[in-house]
DNA sequence: CGATTTCCCTGGCCGC
DNA sequence: TGCGGCCAGGGAAATC
């Protein structure tokens, strides 16, 4: 379950081996989700970033496919964008490595001679080659909210579209809308940290404030600490993260709150388990 | 248009 | 040992 520090991790990880190198050739499984990965051969890295969980290669040397986006600037080169959905994996790998590879979704062979491999076991993973910017095709990339260390994600946005919506609070941050790049995990350390109901409809300027604060320091706990491995996730060296040991909140019902001492409870909110403290967190 | 629902996927785990 | 059932859940598409 890759969210933003996890990404990050991987992008930071992939930077240096990436820009510079040549696609020379690539391979697909045959699926929709996965056979742009075509499209993006004769192409160079020029730079690897990142929005939100979306890991964006800016690529030189191909040509745009279809129609063209108005409003985005022409030969601007395009994107090869990726997605690694619960359970997507990227890694540089030796030429020999790239035989008996389970659940390969997709690989690039680079001209070292050394391929960047996708891994996917459960195929929630998605790849897109588009225009560089055009992100009418990914439609949560294309309405995407600021980044969470930006300005742009600031407590009264936050308080304004929490309480302009009859949704829950934790709702709001998993939407990508509010802010980029929170998933599951990071949502419910967020909100406990915060003291804030994952049900709240409605956050005061105080709320707002200590949430966008927890969000922050939430996702930036896990940059630092490479990422939170639970059960799938692993780096681009095959590393886990040691976030994990770090959670305070998240799968942990039925232990005690690290505050207060309350036994956490368990919820569901938009199908998604979720852990807080009764006490911490009033609605 | 915003909100809600459905579907996509497979490995790991549990109980019998 | 085998197997059915359940769970993990982000995002896209369909529907309300």
């Amino acid at each position: 379950m890759p969210e933003l520090p996890e990404v990050e991790t991987i992008r930071r990880q992939l930077e240096g081996e990436l820009v510079g190198r040549h696609i020379d050739d690539a391979w697909a499984f045959p699926h929709a989700k996965f056979d742009q990965a075509h499209d993006a051969v004769g192409g160079t890295f020029t730079r690897l970033g990142r929005r939100g969980k979306y890991l964006i290669a800016t690529l030189s040397g191909v040509a745009g496919r279809g129609e063209p986006d108005p409003t985005t600037p022409a030969g601007a080169g395009v994107e090869l964008v990726v997605h690694l959905g619960m359970t997507g994996r990227l890694a540089v790998v030796e030429v020999n490595s790239l035989e008996d590879t389970p659940h390969l979704r997709a690989s690039w062979t680079l001209d070292d001679g050394r391929i960047l491999q996708f891994v996917d076991v459960r195929r929630f993973g998605r790849i897109a080659v588009v225009d560089a910017g055009d992100h009418r095709s990914l439609a949560t990339l294309d309405r995407i909210g600021p980044e969470p260390f930006d300005d742009a994600f600031d407590a009264e946005s936050l308080r304004r579209t929490v309480n302009a919506s009859r949704r829950a609070v934790k709702t709001q941050l998993l939407a990508q809308r509010v802010v980029a790049g929170v998933g599951n995990i990071y949502a419910d350390e967020a909100l406990w940290l915060a003291g804030v109901h994952p049900a709240s409809r409605r956050l005061t300027r105080a709320d707002a404030e200590r949430l966008r604060d927890a969000v922050r320091e939430v996702l930036q706990a896990g940059i630092d600490h490479g990422g939170t491995t639970l059960r799938d996730y692993r780096d681009a060296h095959g590393g886990t993260g040691t976030n994990q040991h770090r959670l305070a909140c998240y799968g942990r019902f039925g232990e005690p709150c690290r505050r207060c001492g309350t036994e956490l409870r368990r919820t569901v909110i938009d199908a998604r388990t979720t852990t807080f403290c009764p006490v911490c967190q009033r609605r």
